[in-house]
DNA sequence: GCGTATCATTGACAAAAATCAATTTTCTAA
DNA sequence: TTAGAAAATTGATTTTTGTCAATGATACGC
């Protein structure tokens, strides 16, 4: 446990707990490999625990009955989730799915309520958590009303790539293009044609999952005009 | 002041608040009628105060560069905006403008920093308040990728609507079409077309601004359909 | 009450994205 | 290494929404 403790350490709504409540927060954590595909919990789920992504990727999803499915959000290492649920109702407001392998840790909910009551710190933290991702949303909202499918797509390069980087740039997708197609709402075919439109519009090189070009100017250029913020974005990174 | 402290009482978040803290942060509030189009900051500017709305509509959006607008949110009286900003870097994450008639009460940023630093249980409130609004957040964006002009009409019609009515249904347009169609993402003419295809669809009699209808059952069928939660939707009145 | 500005609706058309179908490519497990 | 599955791409077509233009309705100030 002493390991998942310096790795929950990192996680900027734990940073600036003290070891005494780090100890209450993680008693009956545990920590567990799971394979893609595997569900965490389900959208109405009676919430009792809440997630600390240690690597992989996490999907959070919801769906109609006829089974149409909207991401919310796909998550990286560093990030948590579930933890919203303390408030109101308890239920889970969403599903979970790994879609890569993933050590996940989890944590108990009612060990992170009852710090929280008490120490106005780990409140603070987490309402400032709150307020940055509430900014995500309202941009990514903004995105979906007023960018087109290959601008969300260039936005959404943007953000995986090192803007600090000199020379050629490089990026990796992070996971397949389904599934980033869907996290951009989007169909598949519809992800390909706007690869294809950014290849000539923008000059960009794609090969496989593996992106590269000169600088990002160009992708800036054709992305963040319909965008109300400037690049860099400053919500970027916003677990750490 | 005494009529603006016990108005902020009602607001969730104000809820717990003893008369003292009330006090501190209702130093310095100061009231004021606003006509429709008064713009109350602008996306960028420096946070220094937030809002409440005693009576009338405000409209929070934001907007790219060549004009193009998104709708963050519609509020009504009873709702507080602006007070995200005293989280990381207290600018106003989106402009904010009066769109009916309004009377605005506006209170120190400053004031409320301090109090929610010193005073545990209104950071409790105010995390509560984030996470609802955080569930409506999500919901929206699945209601803008899963639903369809049409749907995303009569899921608005239905949350206007009073549920425990019994016998014809009466709902009243609470603010211009046109924003109602930018509320809901979607062109003026779109809507225009959304509605009569509820018409159609659903059985629902449209006079100008005022709609009828003989029960809700047709509306719900036809828009809850492509939405993960089912009716009646859990987040409404979520600021009460 | 009347003219005027704003809002709302409608039609015709264009653009964007979804859908359906067929391949091609890539990955994986035997 | 290869067969089979899954993922990605491409083409043809439909659906949905946006755009442009014209007209009709409504509200408001004088």
């Amino acid at each position: 446990m002493d390991e998942n403790q310096k790795e929950i350490l990192k996680v900027s709504i734990f940073k600036h707990l003290d070891s005494g409540a780090l100890k209450k927060i993680s008693a009956g954590a545990s920590s567990s490999m799971h394979s893609k595909g595997k569900i965490l919990f389900i959208h109405g789920d009676e919430a009792q625990r809440f997630y600390f992504i240690k690597s992989g990727w996490v999907k959070l999803f919801r769906e109609t009955l006829d089974g149409a499915q909207a991401i919310v959000d796909i998550l990286p290492k560093g990030y948590i989730f579930g933890e919203t649920s303390i408030f109101e109702d308890s239920i889970y407001p969403y599903s979970a799915e790994v879609v890569e392998p993933s050590e996940i840790i989890s944590f108990s909910l009612k060990n992170l309520k009852s710090e929280i009551a008490e120490n106005n710190q780990l409140a603070l933290s987490m309402l400032s958590a709150m307020a940055r991702y509430r900014r995500q949303q309202d941009q990514e909202i903004e995105h979906r009303s007023i960018q087109n499918a290959p601008q969300r797509l260039g936005c959404f390069l943007l953000r995986l790539a090192n803007q600090d980087e000199v020379g050629v740039v490089k990026i990796h997708l992070p996971y397949d293009k389904t599934l980033i197609a869907s996290r951009l709402g989007m169909q598949p075919e519809t992800f390909s044609r706007a690869l294809s439109k950014l290849k000539a519009q923008t000059g960009i090189r794609v090969q496989g999952a593996t992106i590269e070009m000169d600088s990002l100017d160009s992708l800036v250029r054709y992305s963040c005009s319909a965008c109300s913020s400037e690049f860099p974005c400053k919500d970027l990174h916003a677990a750490e």
